[in-house]
This record gives C-alpha cells, sequence and structure tokens, in this order.
DNA sequence: AAAATTTCCGCAATCGTTTGCGGTTACGTT
DNA sequence: AACGTAACCGCAAACGATTGCGGAAATTTT
C-alpha cells in the first residue's frame, strides 16, 4: 500500500543511466540526445513522477509558498481576501498556506512562527484585535522575507500595505445620508483604539463639518456588533427620538439596527435612513435592503498579493514602501431610498 | 539585507562544534552534556534560529502539511469547514495548504497536482460540480496518500468520507411543514445528477409519503441558486396559487423566495411557510427569520480532518473506511411560525 | 592519421537536518 | 599499571533534486 513516491534515481535505475541524466532530459537540456530525453519522459510519465519539491525548494531555498495570516476566516470579508489572494498567487505560480489567529494574539505568534520554519517566500497579514506587541513580525524582516499588511495594519513597522479610505467611506456615507435630507445623524462605532474605528469616525465628522451640521457627541455610540446593537440600540433610539438617520462603522451592526427599529415599528428609511460598511451579501437580504460602502475584499486580497510578490521577485530593488488604498464606494439600496427612485426600476 | 538564514552549521562554527552535536543539543539528547547544551540553546536562541522545515521533512518525507481543495471559500458552508479543519489540524500539529477549484475541473486537477508535488501527508476533498473524471484523485491512492471527501464525495472511490444527511433533512424540513398544517408543499430542488440534490429530494418524498399527502410533480421546481429563484418563482407561485408551504434546496433560493413572496404581498408564514438548507448566519436577518437545516460545516471540517489525521498517523492499520454521517437538525425560526411560538420569548 | 571539435553523459558538491556507528577522552576498578 | 566503562562528541550517509566541470566516444577537420 504504501507505495515508495517515484524519483529521479528510480528512474536512473531502470533504465541504467546516472541521476543528473535524467534530471537534465526532463528539463529538455540541450546536453541530452533526443532519444534518451524521449525515454526518460515516457518512464516518467509512465510511473506517475511528480518532482519532490521538498528537494527542489530545499535546494534554492524557495519554497513558492506564500503564508497568510488573518483573524478568521469565516468573516465574508476575510474571505473574500483570501480568494483573491488565492487566485492571483495560482496564477503566479505560488501556494498559499493559510493561518487563522482566532484573533488570539498567542497564536497568531506559533502561526508566525510556523510560517517562518516552512521557510514561505513573504507573508500577508491582517493582524488579531488582541496584537499589541509587534515583535513576532520583526522576524520575517529580520530573516528578509517580505511582509505586506492588509486591512489590519501594523503601523510600527515599515512594509507594504493595502488598507480601504475608510475615512473617506465614512464621509461617502454619511454625506449621503446629508444629501437624502437626514438632520440628526447618529453614528454607531467601532472602538477608537482600532485604527477602523478612528478612520470611520472621522469621517463621519468631516462630513458633517462641510455641510454644516453641528456635531453632537451624545449621537455616538459605541456599539459595533450584532449583540452589541441588541443591547443598547432600543434604548439609544429611545432616548434619541430625532435620530433620523444612522451610519453604521460595519453591515452587522447596521443590520442588528435595522431589525431592532422594524420591531419597534418605526419605518425605514422614512422615520431613519441606515447605511452600513461592508457589503456583505447580508446587505442584499434584509428588508430593506441595506445601503453600504463597499469594502473590496477581493481587491484587497489582489492587490496585496501582487505586492508582495513583486517584492519577493525583485528582492534587489529597494523600492520604497507603498501603501495602496482602495478607494470607497457607495451602494445605494432601499435603506435609504427615501425618494423611491430604486423602485422604479423594479 | 537579504540575511542568511541561520542552520545549525552556523552554530556549529561559532562554537567550534560538531553540527551533529548541535542537532542533539537542541534536541536534548542525553550524549551531550549540559553545558554543551546550554550553551548551543543559548546561541541558537540569540541567532533567532528556526529549523529549517523544508530539510526535516525532505529527510522524513513527511510534511505535517495538509491539503485541502473545496470549490469557493466565499461561500459560508466551506469556510465554516475550513475553520473546523484548521482548529484541529493546529492543534496536532499540521499546516493546512488551501486550493480553490472554482468549480472548474481543469483547476482541480492542476491543485491536486500540486499537493502531490509538495507532498502533503493527506488530502481533504469536496468535488468541484464538472468534476465527472476522477483520475487525478487516484494518484493520492497511488502514492499511499490518504484522502478523505466531505461534503461533495465522490462515489467512485473508496476513502473515509463526510456528510451530512441530506435525506433526512430534506425530510425534517418537510415534516416540520406538515405538522404545522401545510397541505401543498413545493420543493425548490437542485438538479438530480448531483447526490445533494438527489438525497433531499428522496426525503422531501419520505415525508409526503409517510403523512400520507399526494405527491404532485407539478410542485417540484428545478430551482437552486438565487438569480434561478427570481427568474422562475414568481410565476411558479402564480401557477400554483394553493402551495402553502416551501422546502428549498438550500438557504440562498429560500432567501430569494421569500423576498419575491414579500414583494407578491403574501404573508410569510400565514400564507406560505418556508423553510431552507443550511443554516448559513443569512438565516437570521431575514424577514421574517428563516427556519432551516442546520448544516454544520464546522463538524464537518473537525470530523474529515480527524479521519484524515487518523490514516495519516496510522497508515499500517488497514481499517475499512468508514463513512461519517453528520445528523440534520431543525431549527425553527419564524418563517415557519404559525402559531406564534417564538414571539412568545421576545 | 593525428588533431580538433562536437555530442553526450557522469561525478560530486550542495541545500539543512537527523542518526547509526565509531572514536576520544577521562574516570574508576582491580 | 592495565583494563573496563562511562560520558561526549564527530564522521558520513541519507532525503531528492540541480549543475559546474570534466571526460569518453564519435565525428569532423587538417
Amino acid at each position: 500500500m504504501k507505495a515508495h513516491q517515484v524519483t529521479i534515481k528510480d528512474i536512473a535505475k531502470i533504465l541504467g543511466i546516472s541521476i543528473s541524466t535524467v534530471s537534465r532530459a526532463l528539463k529538455n537540456h540541450p546536453d541530452i540526445s533526443e532519444e534518451t530525453k524521449v525515454q526518460v519522459k515516457d518512464l516518467a510519465h509512465k510511473l506517475n513522477y511528480e518532482p519532490n519539491a521538498l528537494a527542489l525548494n530545499l535546494r534554492r531555498s524557495k519554497t513558492n509558498t506564500i503564508g497568510v495570516i488573518i483573524p478568521e476566516i469565516i468573516h465574508h470579508f476575510f474571505s473574500s481576501v483570501i480568494s483573491g489572494i488565492e487566485d492571483v498567487a495560482y496564477d503566479m505560480g505560488y501556494n498559499v498556506m493559510i493561518c487563522q489567529s482566532n484573533e488570539s494574539y498567542e497564536r497568531e505568534v506559533i502561526n508566525a512562527q510556523a510560517l517562518l520554519c516552512n521557510r514561505v517566500d513573504g507573508v500577508l497579514i491582517s493582524i488579531a484585535k488582541t496584537t499589541l506587541d509587534f515583535d513576532h513580525f520583526r522576524h520575517f524582516t529580520n530573516q528578509g522575507i517580505p511582509m505586506v499588511f492588509f486591512d489590519r495594519i501594523c503601523p510600527d513597522i515599515m512594509t507594504d500595505r493595502v488598507i480601504t479610505n475608510d475615512e473617506g467611506g465614512a464621509f461617502l456615507a454619511t454625506e449621503h445620508l446629508i444629501k437624502i435630507g437626514c438632520k440628526h445623524i447618529a453614528h454607531f462605532a467601532a472602538p477608537q483604539h482600532l485604527l477602523i474605528g478612528q478612520g470611520r469616525f472621522a469621517g463621519y465628522q468631516r462630513a458633517l463639518k462641510q455641510y454644516q451640521i453641528q456635531f453632537d457627541p451624545r449621537l455616538v455610540l459605541n456599539c459595533n456588533t450584532r449583540d452589541g446593537a441588541f443591547e443598547k440600540a432600543a434604548q439609544f433610539l429611545n432616548d434619541n427620538p430625532d435620530v433620523d438617520g444612522i451610519f453604521a462603522v460595519n453591515d452587522n451592526t447596521a443590520i442588528a439596527v435595522m431589525q431592532i427599529i422594524n420591531k419597534l415599528g418605526k419605518k425605514i428609511p422614512e422615520d431613519i435612513a441606515i447605511v452600513g460598511f461592508g457589503d456583505g451579501p447580508d446587505a442584499l437580504i434584509t428588508s430593506p435592503p441595506l445601503t453600504t460602502i463597499e469594502q473590496k475584499g477581493y481587491d484587497i486580497g489582489t492587490e496585496a498579493v501582487k505586492l508582495l510578490i513583486h517584492r519577493i521577485e525583485n528582492e534587489s530593488s529597494s523600492d520604497s514602501f507603498q501603501t495602496k488604498v482602495i478607494p470607497p464606494n457607495l451602494i445605494m439600496r432601499e435603506s435609504t431610498d427615501k425618494e423611491n427612485v430604486l423602485s422604479a426600476n423594479v
């Protein structure tokens, strides 16, 4: 059962020629006669020979493998990113090794070490929420292994980065609410120690300022999960009955809030319009469908891996590190369609 | 910049001892004196030495890596499976190499080949919809590399398998509709050349039979996607106005149908009750929330990888292959709650 | 016919690690 | 003093592939 994997050594022995000849024959080296080449190739095919990538990698000290460390693969955003990474990596001849940190710092450290041991050619990282220390990443740069951070970047380490324009997206969302006539716009925000939380809050504020709407800190609620919304949103809406627009820091929160608004008997968007952030598939199936800011996970993945492979294959070039910003995009749906613009199409 | 990776050879040279001593010192071999061990370990730590897994793997011809071939990582079901795989693999000291077939046969073949080259210790596979030929998988068995199929299994190859009980789940779903009083239950079905399509259709039929409801082929519609539903569902519901219950082959279809029903002005569940299959997070956020059959992706992943690792680590044991069936589970939500049982809890 | 090419192929080192076996010391025993 | 025996450590082969260099045979050139 345990079939010994076929090697060039086997082929050499059977054909009564040397190992090097077999190797060269398979590579179409000009030194080898046509006759020998045909013999070797035929036998190799007959025996289902597959070159041992381990041996190759060891010799070249290159694995053609890219490591990925992400918080959680089940989040639609991250699996979109991976999908993008995988597609490009595949086209460029790289394998992908995926590790989940599960938002745990300890596990992130171990993941990093595993990738180091396996001598990946480069690493793509989106850091865990609990990670505050970044020494485990410096090992990569010490060993000359390029890194690219995406979405949740590490501000302390100079590398290439790919991020969404959180501030700009939040601005778009808030501006949209203003333009459709909302006067009292609330913001359901992420913790301000996260860059995402900062950026989206800043965009919200800039939009208010630009349209000369007085910023009211009472309209900002620290709430960025589904569960959090079910805890706090109803009370918040009761306390602030004049709120007629909500910009939520992510779709999950927005959707939960919508469900609560529905339950309170208020109408969306007539009474309260709402915008999310993320554009997962969920935004399509709520009632009403949710206006949201596109967070192009797939594109972030492709951009990140392209940057990385470029670094890998041009290690000499000391191009300065760049930060690629994926431009935001507003997707308007019924949750902000006060004028019934969209229903005309149906 | 391009730092040479530290090897035991470097350590040996610096300390003026032999390579083998270094190797043994790091492994706590009893032949080595405490003094040497301390010296070696200290230096290794100081130099950030990481053992080269490539060399190790080559020598042991074992990579501690598991290959995964799945159709598409963005589907919630598959990313749940991967999450389960990753968690268990991590605990047991294995890495995971993920490949997407993107439902393409050609790509699946190339993925399989890549995993072969990289000498993975075992493979987890859910086959692409377009795959009709299975020779590329036989290479694994030829080389003695264990495989486990999950969800979309390959009936032609004898291996371990992990599947959901489609027939049983469909029976539960249909029985539930019957029990809440539906008399004319439609089935939105997947193509019958897929095992999933067959199983779920069979469960539907068995439930009808058991409760002495006449099977009406006109109530079975070949429709298993969101787009398909938007194409055909409205017409179907018009043609069959007496339908008061629907069992859809997956959640996506069910959700799209719900949106259509809503638009037609009918009430869920009063006019039409509906059950899906899959229990993605989507089922929670529709209005009303969707009753559905749990398809435990995470559990399927953990079971599959456990079976695989068992095979890997007991290659001698020729246990006969087993097929693990994950039992179905009905999750009742408002889309079938005619009696307002659930709202009592709110 | 001798010399110069060309054609084709093999030797051996290399990548980094493990490990069986053998070789040095130093110590204790008689 | 001679021997036995630990206690430590190094040599070298092995994993599978690539590749510079050198060498033998065949062919051409002079």
